[in-house]
DNA sequence: AGATCGCTTCGGCGACGGCCGAAACGTTCG
DNA sequence: CGAACGTTTCGGCCGTCGCCGAAGCGATCT
């Protein structure tokens, strides 16, 4: 009865549609300020703060003051891991009408997860990985191999194990293409390192991101990875 | 935005006191009727059937009916997943008072998550694993190493792979230890095999578990547990 | 067949909580 | 120093949703 109330506490943190797309929209990984997330829901700012209020007291949010800007994120990537399974069970939830909209196609082309590439990007980066016998994916766990080790730390990736014995990535169940990614530190790591060789950047002011020219060349180089291909329809004949 | 509403109606499905009340009795991992459930939350059972209808509807639980019973169970391991995550956010959550109740003492000793063990008994069982090379536990992931393939199926444990290449054993956070435990299909397995030998058995009703003597002695045997050791104490000098 | 039980549907009550306008506070800029 | 801006607090309105009593439906038991 009292785990119950803890749970119920929490989610209804999340519940509230005000919340939820502030929360959403700091599901890219970036700070914003209090007006920003009151944009994004679609409230007025005084509306907004009281929201924010309540989800850094349920600490999931923390802020930082910056001059009279308040800047909020994500309290953790705990916290992103519990919005992320919770879409990922919502998406499969009653089946009513999704209108896509284009911004949506956009998403689950290629996005950012709190710290890491989803969308159908990421679902194909982990693919590309695995082809190339540097990670191993399963459908409860993820490892990098010997090869693997050696070909991030060449790429430029920080492959210092943290307190674990193991490399390991973290999988992460996509809710567009209903299967696993590479999260964790490895696939922060890989998605910071992309971003700082201009490989990938942010498409618009949301989570939504693009593959550089030089990102084709690169990925398709360095991983395998043929991008933006759609390798069924031309080799089905 | 559309992302945003997906989450909220997810969340405030589980957000409900009464609701979440069920979903945490639920989580023992066992088929409940109806009545239980509206027990368990502390409503009448019309009320209760309005919940469950639901959640039902939200693709969190499933429903068999058996004469004039109906059982509701959690509709799937991802549903206990995201449960779990929202646990583990919100035990660091306000830091509110927590009246302990001898009820939450043993659920903190042993108890299962959905369908393997959790609590203190849990996290020992993972540490003794461990220590013995049997499995790698790690920040971010979990695997079976080749000495615990044969020991787990030595011990009766189905170790026969499942889509992914790999044995690996997903761990899952406790919100009781704040430290990792062995789940998924091994987890699972393991929990499973306990049980069929006689060496743990449900206490009460609820998500709790003991340990019977038999239990004891057969994980000290087979895994070096020393159960229920607190072994700070008699060490220390 | 009648009684009992488990569950569901309906209707109305009551309360919690989200929303905004107005206003106050602190910071930054001209 | 005054104006503009970002943010927060207060107060009151209003819709939503959880709750239970009463009643209906189907299955089970005697």
């Amino acid at each position: 009865m009292l785990e119950g109330s803890y749970l119920a506490q929490m989610a209804s943190l999340v519940g509230d549609p005000s919340r939820a797309n502030m929360l959403a929209a700091l599901m890219a990984g970036q700070a914003l300020t209090a007006t920003e997330l009151a944009i994004a829901a679609g409230i007025t700012p005084q509306t907004a703060s009281g929201h924010l209020a309540r989800l850094t007291d349920g600490k999931l949010l923390k802020v930082v003051a910056q001059g009279r800007h308040r800047y909020h994120r994500l309290a953790s990537a705990e916290v992103a891991r519990m919005l992320e399974s919770l879409m990922a069970v919502a998406v499969e939830g009653p089946k009513r009408h999704r209108p896509r909209s284009a911004r949506d196609d956009a998403l689950a082309e290629a996005r950012t997860c709190y710290d890491h590439l989803a969308g159908r990007l990421g679902v194909a980066l982990a693919d590309a990985l695995a082809a190339r016998g540097l990670i191993l994916l399963g459908d409860e766990g993820g490892a990098v191999t010997a090869a693997g080790q050696q070909a991030l730390a060449a790429f430029g990736v920080d492959m210092a194990p943290g307190h674990g014995r193991q490399a390991f990535c973290r999988p992460c169940l996509d809710w567009s293409e209903r299967r696993w990614h590479v999260g964790g530190r490895i696939g922060a790591a890989l998605a910071r390192r992309c971003f700082a060789l201009g490989w990938i950047e942010r498409a618009g002011d949301g989570r939504a991101v693009r593959v550089t020219p030089a990102g084709e060349a690169g990925l398709g180089r360095t991983f395998g990875l043929d991008w933006p291909g759609r390798p069924a329809l031309a080799e089905a004949g």
